[in-house]
Parts: structure tokens; sequence; C-alpha cells
DNA sequence: CTTTGTGAACAGATTCACAGCG
DNA sequence: CGCTGTGAATCTGTTCACAAAG
């Protein structure tokens, strides 16, 4: 029943849902049922029954769900029946990578554009498109259709980057440098701080460590 | 009253408490107090006092947490007191990107090991360090004294990639492939699934469309 | 008879509000 | 007094268990 709030934590989820339908579609399998999804997944099937849910009916009782439907609705629901066009803005190893990197497209999103302030790099074309001067970034994004950036840049220069995209409009921006950028009401970041996901992990193995 | 039992939700905000609290250091401030560091990470005072009363008593009753003091006993917890030896297996785009990443050095972390099994690269020096073959993954991950592992292969290898590294005694990974991949209990495995980020940012967008 | 969809019970995390301590 | 540390209250998310539907 489809009622205008999904949890958050049911967002985080439906990635990985797609990706299972996706593997499930791969395999031919015409229908699916919520404890196969879970098993995929590494849930329980009450967690993907009830995630569903909130998306609306997507089941049938007795039977499961169809895959293809069921793929059909997730991408909609992710925004990604068309692919959306990404920019990155930072050409250093990092954003050259993002750049280069295959997976993107078969996820739903397509590398238009990428940003520097080096001289050397700007005019250089990689891969299908050219580095662009960060000066000329407003027209570049209105051109290409951006709706969500990439921020590969120093931390320093991160928060400044952060305010050009949301002044050329850009609404969700996700954030590889390890500072808390802030985006006004309206608009949507999120950290991908690496380093602090191997912190985390650190701090599990000290735990083993700990209990010794 | 540190109780040995830190929420995970906790857990996950430790790297950010150290990064602010490295900036209040930089910043030369000896003091700092529960509003100052919740305004620098976005939480509030209430979540950040909870936070550090799981690891334990570290501030003084109208004063504040010493900077320099509750810096050391946040890397401690983060087991990052030493470095940490990380290898990347996979260099690829990606793999090659997270290697020459100069972020991690001053985080705790010390990328000392890279491993592919294209005999083109084998052999190749990067940046100080070897690309090694990953039919040696067992010998170097040992005389290297690894304890991370990132995965930065293709989905259909990651799996496989994971059982070597568990076989040859990290209890630790963070897999870039976009599938789950499964550990033995007594090791940590997290995902790091950059499509699905966008994909999240995606979702929210598409609800921002939805509500107009 | 099978599997969804969902209220109700439960578990876990966040926030409040204040006692405790420097 | 000021700010931490923490029980109690609240809120949010997860799991259970079953009625509803094919």
């Amino acid at each position: 029943m489809s009622n205008l709030h999904v949890p958050m934590t049911t967002v985080q989820r439906l990635p990985s849902y797609l990706q299972a339908l996706i593997s499930a579609q791969a395999q031919r399998m015409p229908v699916i049922n919520s404890v196969e999804i879970a098993e995929m997944v590494g849930t329980n099937a009450a967690q993907v029954r009830k995630d569903l849910s909130y998306l609306g009916e997507y089941g049938t009782r007795g039977v499961g769900y169809d895959v293809d439907s069921l793929i059909a609705h997730l991408a909609r629901w992710l925004g990604i029946e068309q692919h959306r066009n990404v920019a990155i803005v930072g050409f250093g190893r990092l954003g050259g990578a993002l750049q280069g990197y295959g997976g993107f497209g078969d996820r739903g999103f397509r590398v238009v554009a990428v940003f520097d302030d080096d001289p050397d790099k700007i005019g250089e074309p990689y891969n299908g498109c050219t580095v662009e001067s960060i000066d000329d970034i407003e027209i570049v994004l209105a051109r290409e259709k951006v709706d969500i950036a990439m921020i590969a840049v120093p931390a320093m220069a991160a928060q400044s980057v952060a305010d050009s995209l949301v002044a050329a409009g850009v609404k969700a921006i996700l954030n590889f440098a390890p500072v808390r950028i802030e985006v006004p009401e309206g608009a949507i970041a999120r950290q991908a701080d690496l380093a602090a996901e191997l912190q985390i992990l650190s701090f599990h193995l000290s735990s083993l460590e700990r209990q010794t």
C-alpha cells in the first residue's frame, strides 16, 4: 500500500533487491518469492516483503513476484527507467577511475561530463568525454542535463565544489572527499568516505583482538 | 562505562568524530564539547555524548573533552594506533586508483600489496609496491602482515577471491564488486557498491520529482 | 495449500531531561 | 554553574504470526 513514506533503511536495500532480481532474470526464472530474494541478498523473507510492500502490492499470493515486472517497478522507484546523467568533479586518481569504471552503465547511469581545475588536464579527451574546466560547470551541467554529481576533489575544495554544483541546479551529490558537505534543503548529499569504511572494519578487528 | 557492547550505528559514526577532532586539533583547540562536535559532524550533542559514553568516560564535566586524549582513545578503539596493512586485489581501473589514492595514509592505513591475475600486470612496480600474482596470495599476505583486503575485481570473481583471502587468514574485507560476498563467522565483510550509492540518490531525486 | 501483505509484538536507536561531578 | 554521563521516554525499524487471496 504505497503510503508515500518509504523508510531510509528500505531505500538502501532496494539496489540489492534489484541486483538479485536481475540475476534471477539472467537465470531465466520467471517468478521469485520472498524467501529466495532474502537468501540472495542475505536478509529474511519478512524484511523483503515488508520493504516491497512500502512500494506497492507487486506480488501474487500463493505464487510470488513476477521477476520482469518487479524489476520494472524497482527501476521506476529508483528513477533509472531511463539512464541518469552523472558528472564527475575532480579528475585525479579517483575521479579518473570513476570515469573509466565500467560498472555504472548497466546500473542506470551514464558519465557525461568530467571537470578539473588543472589546465594541463582540461581539453583532454578520455573514454569519449572531454575534461572541462571547472569554471564552465554551469554551462556544461545544463547542456549535458546532469542530475547527479560525484565529488572527487581534495577535502579542502569539496564544499566549494558542492556549492557550485547546487548553484548550477544539481540536486544529488555523492561526495568522496573525507569531509561532511552541507547542501541546502531540497538537495541531497551522500558521503562515500573509503577510509572511514576501512576504519569501521578495523574497529571490528580490534574487537576480535580484544576478546582474547 | 565501557560495557563491551558498542552499537553498530555508533561504530559507523566514530570515523566522523575522529575527523572532527583532528580538524579541531589543527585549529589548536585544546578542549571541545559535545555541542561543537555535533555541529561539525551534523548530529546533536546528546548523540555524541551517548556514542562516546559507550567507549568510556573520556570527558570532564563542566569542561568538555580534551582533544588530544580523545583522539588517542578513538584511534585505539578504531585499531589504528599503529597503521594497519591493507592489500588490494584487482589492479584494474578501480584497484589502481585505490592503490594510488593518497587518502589512506593519514587515516591509519598503508597499502602494502596489490594482486592481479593478468600476467601483463604482474611484476610491474607502482608507487612503491609490485603487482603480485593472485596465486601467491597466501605467501604475500603473510609476509606483509595484511589484516584488511579490498576487493576490486569483476563481480563474477569476487566470491572466490574472498574465499582465498579468508583461507589466507584475512579477517576483514571491503568489497567493491556489486555482489554480496559471504564470509565465515569470525570474519567481516563490508559492501562498497558505488552504483548502489548512485541509485539511492536517484531514488531521492525521483521522490522530489514525484511530489510536483 | 502456498505465499503475500500487514497489524501487533518486539528490539534497537535516538532524544529528552536531569542527576552527578568537576 | 556548565557540561558530561545516563536512565527513562520516545521513536524507528525488524520480526512474528496470521488473515486474506490466488
